[in-house]
DNA sequence: CGTTAATTTGAGACCATTCAATTTCGGTGG
DNA sequence: CCACCGAAATTGAATGGTCTCAAATTAACG
């Protein structure tokens, strides 16, 4: 049994794109669910391992990951509180990537068979998680074209669009400073650039007065310009399906 | 009405992890279907269109695609005959990318309502097209990487693994040949390269005996050898689900 | 307040890009 | 069937963005 009260956080998120019906919430309160913590840099799950469940993120921020042969690793996707992870991993049986805790999180784990009778029985819930699959796989591929062809400068300035645009909807931060435990190590894992790089290029940004990024918050100075620079368009988030 | 022969191949592919029961079939052929065919660069979806239905593809190559600011083209995938196109667009209501035709192709194409009520009465099909966008998000993910990580060389060996292992999958050519109507400003595009630097590559490989691409096939000469070159596990096409 | 992680700085090397010109190829019409 | 055409592939040389390696500084934390 989940208390409401945690997963009200996605509750919410999907209301804004469907009616849920007090059946469907009933439904999700009755999901048997174990409440986990990880620290900081803890496996989720690991790249090649079976899955069982899926996960909800209720508080923290966890990334997915895949490493090269040669130790390169690459960041897929950040996630924030109130997003379902590993509707991917845990749905397709073998894991083909990590997940991995930024800071100290807290999750929900669902096993699958549970997960996927309930969405049986719940048209609206199982259409919500299907676009929530959907919309990652949007943001995967917009990820695809920042590392294939932006340059250091927007590829960091558009990461940054994409965090405080989800911060910002999942109503997370004010005054446009946004919680954000990101080193410029794991910022360059993100964008395909080396930590080296990634301090030059983010000096520059902070120099042209469009952000302050701390070790645990994102502040955008010059919303205009950043979006601008990191050639952001908002469509692919699909806040308003 | 669709003929079950155009769309074998969906099904077939579909067979290899889940049991359609008759019903299944027939609802399938049920569907209201447009058949409709695409000249080499015609655009089957544009970004920022509203769409309307979804796209089996029957005949021929696609490939999606975004474009930023400045003009770089970064294609997102690369689709074979038998995939379910678009339920990406089709289901999120607002293209967020585009998909052009890569050689001449054809298509079936179902209104969107039409395939979610038959997804809402046939359980097995609704599971196998949530796998389908699941297993094109993993393959986004892997793109990812690919250009996040990996230099020229072994971005343009994995491309080619990829392909020709999906290829292979489907039936489609033999004896380590495939066909595949990709120009090497395509696969650059595809491996966020420019057209320039993929011919040198390209030479290279070649000059080395791993592969012929010629502009209508693909022929892999060292599977062994590709596979190490381009880095490529291919658990993430999750072929075996 | 010491210790480790994270950020910052510098210099040099290299991979990939850019720009431009040339060659090859596939298809078309005479 | 050949001449022609445009598209695609190829080559060359110079530039530049990003990486590499190493060291120094600063911040975080017990």
């Amino acid at each position: 049994m989940i208390d409401t009260q945690l997963i009200a956080p996605l509750i919410r998120r999907w209301e804004r794109r469907c009616e849920l019906s007090d059946a469907d919430k009933q439904a999700l309160g009755a999901l048997p669910a174990t409440i986990k913590s990880f620290e900081k840099e803890a496996y989720l799950v690991r790249d090649g391992q079976p899955t069982t469940h899926c996960t909800i993120l209720l508080e923290g921020f966890v990334y997915r990951q895949k490493l090269i042969r040669d130790g390169l690793r690459q960041i897929i996707s950040i996630h924030i509180p109130g997003e379902f992870i590993d509707l991917q991993n845990g749905l397709l049986g073998v894991a083909d990537h990590g997940v991995q805790s930024l800071n100290r999180s807290r999750v929900a784990q669902i096993p699958r068979e549970a997960l996927m009778e309930m969405a049986d029985r719940h048209p609206t819930i199982r259409r919500a998680m299907w676009l929530d699959t959907l919309i990652d796989a949007s943001i995967f591929r917009e990820w695809v074209v920042n590392v294939g062809r932006r340059n250091a400068r927007s590829r960091i300035a558009h990461l940054l669009c994409e965090l405080a645009a989800r911060l910002e909807a999942a109503g997370m931060g004010a005054q446009n400073s946004y919680p954000l435990p990101l080193t410029q190590e794991q910022l360059g894992d993100a964008t395909g650039l080396t930590a080296v790089h990634t301090n030059r290029t983010l000096q520059a940004l902070r120099r042209e007065g469009l952000v302050t990024l701390t070790a645990q918050s994102l502040t955008v100075l010059d919303w205009e310009e950043l979006r601008e620079v990191g050639d952001f368009n908002e469509r692919y988030l699909h806040h308003a399906v």
